[in-house]
RNA sequence: GUCUCAGUAGCUCAGUAGGAUAGAGCAACAGCCUUCUAAGCUGUGGGUCGGGGGUUCGAAUCCCUCCUGAGACGCCA
């Protein structure tokens, strides 16, 4: 397994792994993976099971926990351990984990998390990549979040990374564009509202060209004079890019995404022939029921079409062509393409041919794919208009922020901001915290609930430990606060936060944001809870008092981590 | 037909480098605001981890098989 032994677990783990690995003579990063938490805090801090080890030497799993335990207990860096049915349960130091975890939360959030493993490295992620002159629906929601937020975990971990909107601008969907408008379009009109008045052209000429055939003709010519730099089709084409830009930009805007390049399909047109030339030179390309093809049945894959029969290139070679871009322009030696799991297949082909032509980054291509969207259990399909547009759902969340802000808050200052922010990060979360290869099924009544494992409830956390933190003002300064005594229910805040590095390795690891997701739900968990059952102001000891306010702070400033990777605004007041 | 991915509580999902009694949230019901933001907290009910075999001291997790759903399977991207 490639991941194993990869993440930087915690230094309380490594300590243990150190002090096993003297008493049985075994590789201490090995054993510092099988350490585990044990399911019930009561039972200990940290847990280690000797099943493993019973096997190689021998002995009874109890037998190794207990003699274990003794060596654990007498090296005096823990505060206790004892044997259980086959683990050693082992209690930390929580006071002194406590004191050294929440000052780094604290001066040095960042690093709590990361150790800038990928420093002196260069990603090229590809995300969003909408079609131009069609809606930007919900299904695109997914790629453009996950997308954003992996370019900021990775930067997180000191990689540099260029982030490309690979636009789809080419095609013969444009000659109709063109058609449909030269028929029927009025440039005011399309000025109006470009994305949806374009769209509402081109399912015209598709509904239209169903009882005359020659409308596809002229679809046809018109994208032949676009190939062939017509004026006329140029101008309109550049035309639709401009304005469709310009709206997904808006979008983008409310998202906070943004990108290094807007690089489409068309900027490739010139630089194809150079990638057929090459693959050529290599003897990959061979004749195939009159295509240029590269044959990949050796490693059970139908062939990759590099040439048609018609000698017209096609995708495959636009995206061969974008890799050799992204790597010989950009330095990029990582690609990162957030595409949907419909294709897979067609991105291990592209990884395998980058392969075959002896590219020693084709290892580093990454297909980050995720599970399609629907809505009411139905394919949206852009062609058929079967789509939910994305602004619609981003207005509606906001305007239900404002509502409950209405009914809960009203003297809230800013709410507008505030509003815009919770509706959105409601949208942001929603799409983060489960993603997996599931398909989703798009319902509103799961987009506009703020209540539970959300992204309000994240904020609200926030907002509330920034709202004590005000009230506080004065009585807290940045120098280490020192733990006398921490209750259980402080210690499940702490120990969410000395997590983070384990969470954080896992998530870049694994390209998925939602661990981070996930991270950040747990920690809003644990602390609300401390929230509840603890004054934190009016405890009557002052140095209880400047420990809980220690640990709200670097709640704070981990939620704020957390909040800004994920692409949410981390309100002080909601 | 072949390949890939998925199947865990009524719903949405964690857990899938094998480990202790399978966890959250939503929905339902019952509590908690004269105290730091109740978008919160606590509790109750709810499960043959799709079925069946196997490997193992131990399987939701690994292997085989079957069932169900989605996607892909050469000139769209």
């Amino acid at each position: 397994m490639i991941f194993k032994g990869s993440g930087r677990m915690s230094t309380e783990k490594s300590e243990l792994a150190s002090v096993v690995a003297k008493a049985t003579g075994l590789d201490s990063t090995e054993l510092v993976t099988w350490i585990e938490y044990p399911p019930n805090p009561n039972l200990g801090d940290l847990a280690f099971p000797c099943f493993r080890l019973a096997k190689i030497q021998k002995k009874s799993p109890q037998q190794i926990a207990e003699q274990l335990a003794k060596e654990i207990s007498g090296s005096n860096r823990f505060a206790g351990a004892e044997a259980a049915g086959g683990y050693v349960n082992v209690r930390l130091l929580r006071d002194k984990v406590a004191t050294t975890t929440i000052h780094l939360a604290r001066t040095a959030t960042e690093s709590l998390f990361s150790s800038q493993k990928m420093k002196g490295r260069v990603a090229a992620v590809d995300y969003s990549s909408p079609n131009i002159a069609k809606p930007f629906g919900v299904g695109h929601l997914r790629s453009t979040i996950i997308g954003q937020s992996i370019v900021r975990l990775l930067k997180a971990n000191g990689c540099e990374v260029v982030g490309i909107n690979h636009l789809g601008d080419w095609g013969t969907q444009f000659g109709k564009n063109i058609a449909a408008y030269l028929r029927w379009g009025d440039e005011e009109v399309v000025k109006q509202n470009p994305v949806r008045e374009l769209f509402h052209l081109y399912v015209r000429f598709h509904d239209e060209a169903k009882d005359n055939p020659e409308l596809e003709d002229e679809g046809r010519l018109w994208f032949k004079r676009l190939e062939e730099g017509d004026p006329t089709a140029r101008r309109l084409w550049q035309w639709f890019i401009d304005e469709s830009i310009a709206v997904f930009k808006k979008t983008y805007d409310l998202l906070d995404v943004s990108f290094d390049h807007y690089l489409g399909e068309s900027f490739y047109n010139d630089k194809m022939e150079a990638v057929v030339d090459e693959l050529r030179r290599d003897n990959l390309l061979v004749e195939s029921e009159g295509a240029e093809v590269v044959d990949l049945s050796e490693w059970n894959m139908p062939p990759c079409i590099i040439k048609k029969s018609d000698g017209a290139s096609i995708y495959a070679t636009r995206d061969l062509a974008a890799a050799m871009y992204r790597n010989q322009t950009f330095g990029a030696d990582t690609l990162v393409y957030v595409v949907g799991a419909e294709q897979t297949l067609h991105f291990q082909q592209i990884f395998k041919v980058l392969e075959l032509m002896g590219k020693p980054w084709a290892k580093n291509c990454k297909h980050v794919s995720f599970g399609m969207m629907k809505y009411n259990g139905e394919r949206l399909s852009t062609r058929r208009g079967k789509v939910v547009y994305l602004d619609d759902v981003l207005s509606r969340a906001v305007d239900e922020a404002a509502k409950i802000i209405e009914s809960k808050n009203p003297s809230l200052s800013d709410k507008e901001s505030v509003a815009k922010a919770v509706g959105v990060g409601a949208v942001i979360f929603n799409d983060l915290k489960t993603y997996r290869q599931h398909d989703v099924d798009f319902r509103y009544e799961d987009v506009l609930n703020f209540d539970g494992e959300t992204g309000p409830y994240v904020q609200y956390t926030h907002a509330r430990a920034c709202s004590v933190l005000r009230k506080a003002e004065g009585m807290l300064g940045q120098d280490p606060v020192s733990f006398a005594e921490v209750t259980e229910i402080e210690w499940r805040v702490v120990s969410q936060l000395m997590q983070a590095a384990e969470y954080f390795d896992r998530a870049v690891a694994e390209y998925d944001p939602s661990l981070i997701a996930r991270f950040a739900l747990d920690l809003c968990q644990a602390f609300n809870r401390f929230y509840h059952d603890h004054p934190i102001l009016t405890a009557e000891d002052p140095s209880v008092r400047q420990t809980r306010l220690a640990l709200t702070d670097a709640t704070r400033a981990v939620l704020n981590w957390c909040l800004t990777v994920l692409g949410l605004t981390a309100l002080e007041a909601m």
